[in-house]
DNA sequence: GCTTAAATTTACCGATCAGTTAATTAACTT
DNA sequence: AAGTTAATTAACTGATCGGTAAATTTAAGC
């Protein structure tokens, strides 16, 4: 079945979103951008934040199934996996329209701890840390966690540094550190 | 000689920004939070972006005094200033009222590369990735730049890991891979 | 004390913000 | 085809956006 007309208003919104900015997109510009008049949004979503929100976690889910799959697409085994992100992640910043991690920018936006797309934003993150500390485990490694800590601080650099294009190839430079950081927690 | 208005202004305004993001804070509640009106404001700066373009420049200045003055403190030789970084992130993570990067979250929400904000944001990773650079060299690296941008990318990731609050205290998780990393660069 | 210029204030500009109301169109039922 | 309901629309709300014009206060020079 096709998509709902929700669906595709959340699809269209959520890259907006991300290509302009939270604050920087009124509700108005969304309605011209998709089409459906304002009013239709809001049978749909009660707030403009409501809509933000699904807008995120369609994100959430499509990039923690994109990193995975792609992941298990590029290594063979837990530790090659692991490494295996920093693959996919510059294949990612290759992409035009890469603009850096929307939760990143969804947290820079609504900074209150309390606010429901900070949580969000913080909760899509643990769910990659769950990914990775369960790799890092059926890898061997010693301290699952920590190693996970490490690989998403990792991660979460080179998509910065990306973003503000700085470095000719960030993911590149992560993996050459999580290549020691891995020959040092599993040994080489 | 006290501050001159404008500064007062500039000062008031980075924190402002800082705390409440950029599109979200408006000349007026500038207004209401300097004490200074409006029209004064636009005495000494012609354009909303001109005051966030001051902001920076001088949180820009700032912040690297302050880092590298740290790093200086906390390190007696090059290598040890460098692992030094991760120790003066922990404090600043610390500080009450941390919210992340000023510059992480200004190109968040001006993303053009040609946007002048955005420039700046990227020209103050630059100055750091300088600064760290000639550090490394100093320390004896074989190769300064692809150090000093791999331990950027654990600067970075340690800051936005800790912007979202997760992990105990990212600033450790980077030095320990900080450590890692020089003993294999540098020899342990 | 008077004049002049600089700094500051109040009040306002049109545009846009998130969100709503009332009228219209489209679709389904019988 | 008529009647009912659901979806969609244009037009509007008060508030706020970045920015300004004109009036008022402050300060300096003589």
């Amino acid at each position: 079945m096709r998509p709902s007309k929700r669906d595709e208003l959340v699809e269209k919104a959520l890259e907006v979103f991300y290509h302009n900015g939270f604050h920087a997109t009124g509700m108005d510009m969304l309605a011209a951008r998709t089409g459906i008049s304002k009013t239709s949004m809001y049978k749909h979503f009660r707030t403009k934040e409501d809509l933000i929100l699904a807008g995120l976690r369609l994100r959430d889910k499509e990039f923690r199934l994109w990193l995975f799959r792609r992941m298990e697409e590029l290594g063979s085994t837990p530790r090659s996996q692991l490494m295996a992100m920093f693959d996919a992640l510059k294949e990612w910043f290759a992409q035009d329209g890469f603009r850096g991690c929307m939760f990143i920018k969804a947290s820079a936006e609504y900074q209150e701890a309390s606010d429901p797309i900070f949580k969000l934003s913080a909760d899509h993150k643990r769910l990659l840390f769950v990914y990775v500390s369960e790799l890092a485990a059926r890898a061997g490694a010693a301290e699952p966690e920590a190693l996970a800590r490490r690989l998403l601080i990792l991660k979460e650099g080179a998509i910065v540094t990306a973003h503000l294009r700085l470095g000719e190839n960030p993911a590149k430079d992560a993996k050459a550190v999580a290549k020691i950081l891995l020959a040092e927690a599993l040994g080489s």
